[in-house]
DNA sequence: TATTGTTATACTCTATAACTATA
DNA sequence: TATAGTTATAGAGTATAACAATA
């Protein structure tokens, strides 16, 4: 049996939907110098936030299946950004590890999208405001992490 | 020269970023029973809520090129769920509106990636919590179209 | 058997470039 | 000239299916 579901959490569903579609659309759109994906960007920060780990363990992260984790490392290894090494106890698996070269990527990501939402954030909303959306987000990953 | 962006701001626009990702990554796993792509949900709510409109138009608050929007409108009349009309004054144009069939789509929308992400926020999120997320989405928008 | 990862293939979404028809 | 839309092509991002190696 369905529970009922309030109208607010309806109406909150269907700005979410669409507004991660325009966000994401307009964050592709910044290309600039910045020659990472944005797929790529996010497996970055990811590791350079949570440390080394393994293509399965981002994969089940980023909520992709492996082969599409694979994709995105093979990109980034290609640049130099990553590297493998042999995981300590599992000869299967490797660690994916940040190259300083990955590190220097991430302080210079000035001059890209990731500057470019900072600044759309920072020159529109004031500091209460950004608080609301910095809530808003660790609300919203909950719920989908229930 | 570049204005100091808040610490707060930066750190909204990296969970957003990142957000983003995950958000979309989830509703496009949830197929089920609901044919249409996220492309084609995006643009068919957004007809319902506006009224008929170009493909121009369309593409321009979508934030895709025309081509793209192009694209998306076809598998729409493919499947029978909008219609073009000539323009009333331009005849270079059409104006896209939706058809019985696409208006129950809509009604039906239960069962689908809407009703997933709603039931996720209702369940997971109290009364207060979930008027932080609507009030973020429309502060995001702000910024977005600043 | 279960898990980690790879190879092969295909679909969605979007873009750029070059074009036609109409304004 | 400028705008609305189309045709052709390509790249990013993701998926499923089938497999190999190791746990």
């Amino acid at each position: 049996m369905a529970k009922d579901i309030p109208e607010a959490a309806t109406r909150a569903a269907a700005d979410l939907r669409m507004l991660t579609s325009l966000l994401r659309r307009r964050l592709m759109a910044i290309t600039k110098d910045d020659a990472l994906s944005l797929a790529q960007s996010d497996v970055l920060v990811r590791i350079d936030r949570e440390g080394p780990a393994t293509l399965s363990a981002l994969a089940a992260e980023e909520r992709v299946r492996p082969q599409s984790m694979a994709a995105t490392l093979d990109a980034l290894i290609a640049a130099g950004l990553i590297e493998r090494t042999p995981h300590p106890t599992d000869r299967r698996s490797s660690l994916i590890s940040l190259t300083a070269a990955g590190r220097a990527t991430l302080e210079t990501a000035r001059g890209s999208r990731q500057e470019w939402l900072s600044r759309a954030l920072a020159e529109e909303l004031d500091d209460e405001e950004i608080a609301v959306v910095i809530r808003a987000t660790g609300l919203i990953e909950r719920a989908l992490n229930r």
